[in-house]
DNA sequence: TATTGTTATACTCTATAACTATA
DNA sequence: TATAGTTATAGAGTATAACAATA
């Protein structure tokens, strides 16, 4: 049996209390950001399940509209996906009608993607839905500190 | 074959080039944090990676060390994770001798979970490395920024 | 009867290699 | 031969039900 180096006194303020989050995580950007981006992204589910809309799917369409015509690979490489990953989800765009899959290129083996006017039209719906659903989620920021949070966020992405 | 609404005229620089970001997905802080933190999230992984660790295990072991003793219940909990995946990762630990678990409490049913000598100091290493990976992982960003970011994820986190 | 930790299972997401059809 | 899209497959991560030991 191992020995332990530390009295298994605890500094919880009751033995059956959640554990106290470790002051040194709280320091890291990372950990902090996954804590944040795991609440909002379940927010976004449960916004976009009502139109059984996965977020992928629907940033796939927010996507298409704003480039109509693109091909699988450029949209893959835009949601950062995998092509093999777009195929179930373009398929299942299609199969309700919100995409379409078009031989429309000098190069015969590309697609075309465009959306469909039913696509477009739900698309509208959704871009306000989730508009509302990202301004619930980040309620607790005033408008001041939710465009901070997006310029940084921003920044750190495009790593300027 | 479905009609298309609107002509395939790309407003893309050359056909062949990746396309632009959505406006509108920009606008939206969840999709603008997804990005970020996918990124943040595969730099961690790349420098754990030296050490055969996972990021929830390192978080796990943070965790350990700031409530040595605790149950799984409650490891699960902070790591917001349900027990069953727990059991593998612990078990990893045990089986690198990190960290123990101990029949310690009163209910005989729960373990005391703590870490080993060499988790501990294991655990420092990884702090200072984890925290320089944060920081890299940030660097586009000057220390203010850094420091006003940290506080509205957690801000948000926390539902102040 | 309820709870701690565990097993079994399934579903999603992700990543890679191999295939087809075009080029 | 190289590329676009697809298929097959395998590996993580995640979630739930059911079980054994203990309460």
């Amino acid at each position: 049996m191992p020995k332990l180096e530390k009295t298994p006194s605890l500094e919880l303020p009751d033995s059956d209390s959640a554990p106290q989050q470790a002051d040194y995580l709280d320091s890291l950007v990372g950990y902090a950001m996954r804590r944040a981006q795991l609440k909002l992204f379940q927010h976004t589910v449960n916004k976009l399940a009502d139109y059984d809309l996965r977020p992928a799917q629907f940033s796939a369409m927010a996507i298409i509209d704003q480039n109509p015509g693109l091909m699988q690979a450029d949209l893959a490489r835009a949601l950062a996906i995998e092509p093999p990953q777009l195929v179930p989800l373009l398929n299942k765009l299609e199969s309700r009608a919100l995409a379409v899959r078009v031989r429309c290129k000098p190069d015969k083996r590309s697609y075309g993607i465009f959306l469909s006017k039913q696509g477009e039209q739900l698309l509208k719906e959704l871009r306000q839905k989730a508009l509302e659903g990202d301004i619930e989620s980040t309620s607790a920021l005033d408008d001041e500190e939710r465009a901070t949070l997006l310029r940084l966020l921003h920044k750190l992405y495009h790593e300027r």
